[in-house]
DNA sequence: AGCACGCCGACT
DNA sequence: GTCGGCGTGCTC
């Protein structure tokens, strides 16, 4: 006798075990770990779709074993690897196995069960219902109609599943489940070009890597590819996938976002045809299942998409390639909150595989793991066919001074005009979108802010609406102050609307295009703009950081950093980080061979370290300075983080619950070397009407921190009611929230 | 998470 | 005896 080990589809912790099944001799030749299976679960032996995850010859005898009822797929979806990845997430990112192998596999395009109603023996029946009213009702109803849907029946003649089930019992109905699936799509192929030869510099580093790949075992250390923008990572890259395809090998090949990074996309398409294939956001779950079958059955060898390209089925991985290693979108918001450099790493360690992190302005993290010889540190310090643009920080306080109430300092003005007359192009970047970012009274400082998040409205012009970036709300205009009836309502603070606006109104003549979140909103609307812009069609290019990374546009000359300071002055310690690498990406998008780019930074503060070392384009004494700064105020990478949030309606409620769970971290952590920070209002202290409260916790080892953090958390569930109250907790986030 | 099960009260 | 409601506890 054979027995599964069978992981329930059901999000409960309590259900997050292995169940033991016993597997039928008709589906013992057939049956292999990794496939979907249809198991009877709980007294009512309802169907439930479970995971085999083991096979074996013996099961505890404690309880009575039920068995198989099918299989819901003729070939394994998880291979043993894949498994062993789960497992791995679900003790990570503390949460269930379940939602591991479940955000492995695409969403198959699930077999719905309909269950139906159908009458059996009308004869005997009159005497059978005499005394019960509701099921005599039902046969009658079911006479008429004959065979319907359970769902239907109950809900038409509001009856309950007990007199539905009555009548079964007599036997006068019969009950049963058909399957019902859905279809997939198809994708399309695409035109190669021959590839460019590699530099010196390039060259000794795809010979590092190739090195490593060669020796199957996924050699020793993962490396971090330092390559200054314009450096040509997206060769090196390409060259690695192509060493590893040429040993039979497979390559996962992630971006932050393929929207933003369309001409890294691109080069793998023209250099590998039909053997890439593409996964992004806008994908439908068909789609999404394609590709993954495509990368399943060996028609397609490299995989490029956003973190969860991470899952492509491959059988024989060969390198992982993490580009902007940085950007904070690798790491998942949403349960299992996976960090995708660590789930590259662990997938190394599985498949023996290559791992390459590639930037232009590493995480400190990760830079400071490459000094402490965990990551092999590999560097491209020189830009191909690009000189280095000269940045420069325009101080603002002198522009007040000057009398220059404009948001565009003269010196930016001038750098504009000189680009236009030149025929050149100019990108000019802000990081928020809209007209004005608050609309206020000036008569008696009234700010027009969202009833339901605690933020104020940004107006936007083309809409004429005041509108909330957080829960979309939107409004009118009034035109007098709800507060003091004045008439005085003017518009403060700027978006990318309003300097579109003011640069069409100081530059009559050039053509401006917008990138944000506003004009993207439609299918193919990214490509649209770039493509206008590449093809000179515009002049200025205004947006927010959609378009600081991986575009490559040889026309631009002039790049301009409105506001520096509206990301150095938020209130995460990552703060100084986040701005480098932002005034680093985008300044990569300036300068050819041919001639300097320049690069203009608006800022308060220029004297900032982070503004100074971007200036310099000097990664390495910001990075000393700032880990300095981490190691004094013990974060990370010197401690592990962990944010727990609370959101609900009654806000006294989720202040004295979070409270009351700082009391037990507070209990429960003494003498150990926990911090707190908090409890506090989040960043944003409410959104759609749900206050938000937040409390950081400070430990040494991420194991430790996580059993103390849900051991706490546990405790308060137990002794508290926390009805209302949602639980976000985070390991290791990439943002404050 | 579901859902059967048991217990209770109401109604016939 | 029938029916609905609700709390409890279990699921290989």
């Amino acid at each position: 006798m054979k027995y599964a080990e069978v992981i329930i589809e059901l999000k409960a912790k309590e259900l997050d075990r292995i169940y033991y099944y016993i597997i039928p001799d008709i589906l013992e030749e057939r049956i292999e770990v990794g496939m979907r299976v249809s198991v009877p679960f709980g007294r009512g032996n309802r169907k439930t779709e479970g995971y085999v995850i083991g096979i074996c010859d013996e099961a505890p005898t404690s309880h009575r074993l039920k068995e198989i009822s099918a299989l819901k797929d003729d070939f394994p979806v998880f291979s043993k690897e894949r498994i062993e990845l789960a497992k791995w997430m679900a003790d990570k990112y503390y949460c269930t196995l379940t939602e591991c192998l479940q955000c492995i596999i695409p969403k198959i395009a699930k077999d719905k069960v309909v269950r139906y109603i159908r009458p059996v023996n009308t004869e005997n029946m009159e005497a059978l219902l005499k005394r019960s009213k509701r099921q005599a009702e039902i046969a009658e109803y079911l006479d008429k109609t004959g065979e319907i849907e359970l769902d239907r029946l109950m809900s038409e003649l509001d009856v309950s599943f007990s007199s539905v089930e009555g009548l079964v019992k007599k036997g006068i109905a019969e009950i049963t489940e058909i399957e019902v699936t859905r279809d997939f799509y198809k994708t399309s192929e695409a035109d190669k070009k021959s590839p460019l030869t590699p530099t010196d510099e390039q060259q000794r580093v795809i010979d590092e890597v190739v090195d490593d790949l060669k020796n199957a075992d996924g050699g020793k250390k993962p490396f971090l590819l330092m390559g200054v923008t314009g450096s040509g990572k997206t060769l090196v890259y390409m060259e690695i996938v192509s060493a590893a395809l040429k040993m039979g090998r497979q390559a996962i090949v992630l971006v932050p976002e393929i929207s933003l990074t369309p001409q890294t996309v691109r080069r793998f398409i023209e250099r590998f045809g039909s053997l890439v294939s593409v996964t992004h956001s806008g994908m439908s779950g068909g789609e999404r299942y394609d590709q993954w079958k495509k990368a399943r059955t060996g028609r397609i060898s490299i995989m490029i998409g956003p973190r969860s390209a991470l899952f492509a089925p491959f059988d024989n991985l060969g390198v992982i390639i993490v580009d902007e290693e940085h950007e904070k979108t690798y790491k998942s918001d949403v349960t299992p909150k996976y960090d995708a450099v660590e789930t590259a790493l662990k997938l190394k360690e599985i498949y023996g595989a290559t791992v390459l992190l590639g930037s232009a302005t590493p995480s400190i993290n990760s830079y400071y793991r490459a000094e402490n010889g965990e990551y092999r540190l590999l560097e491209l310090k020189n830009r191909i066919n690009m000189k280095f643009p000269n940045i420069y920080a325009v101080d603002m306080r002198d522009e007040i001074t000057l009398g220059n109430k404009s948001m565009f300092s003269i010196r930016l003005q001038k750098a504009v005009g000189k680009a236009l007359e030149e025929k050149k192009q100019v990108i000019l970047f802000l990081n928020r979108r809209g007209h004005s970012t608050f609309v206020s009274c000036r008569k008696c400082g009234y700010v027009f802010s969202c009833e339901r998040c605690s933020v104020n409205y940004t107006y936007h012009k083309r809409e004429n609406k005041l509108i909330c970036h957080y829960c979309g709300a939107e409004e009118d205009i009034p035109e007098v102050c709800p507060s003091c009836g004045s008439g005085y309502i003017k518009y403060f603070g700027i978006g990318t609307e309003k300097i579109t606006a003011e640069i069409n109104r100081l530059f009559p003549t050039a053509r401006v295009l917008r990138m944000d979140a506003d004009t993207t909103k439609t299918r193919d609307s990214h490509r649209r703009i770039l493509n206008a812009f590449a093809k000179k069609e515009a002049d200025i290019l205004v947006g927010t950081q959609m378009i600081a990374k991986g575009l490559d546009f040889p026309e631009v000359v002039l790049v301009g950093v409105v506001a520096a300071d509206m990301s150095l002055n938020s209130s995460d310690f990552r703060a100084a980080e986040n701005t480098f690498q932002l005034i680093t990406q985008v300044a990569g998008r300036a300068g050819r061979a041919d001639s300097t780019g320049t690069v203009l930074i608006q800022t308060y503060m220029p004297e900032n370290y982070c503004i100074q070392y971007a200036k310099k384009n000097d990664y390495i004494s910001f990075y000393r300075e700032e880990i300095e700064f981490r190691r004094q105020m013990k974060y990370p990478p010197f401690t592990e983080l962990c944010t727990v949030l609370f959101a609900g309606e009654d806000e006294k409620k989720v202040i004295s619950r979070l409270h009351a769970f700082s009391a037990f971290l507070e209990f429960y952590g003494r003498g150990k070397k926990y911090e707190r920070i908090g409890p506090a209002a989040a960043m944003v202290s409410k959104i759609n009407d749900k206050y938000r409260h937040r409390i950081i916790i400070k430990g040494y080892e991420e194991q430790k921190l996580k059993n103390y953090v849900f051991y706490c958390l546990d405790k308060l569930m137990e002794r508290e009611d926390m009805g209302g109250i949602s639980v976000n907790v985070t390991i290791n986030p990439k943002y404050i929230p």
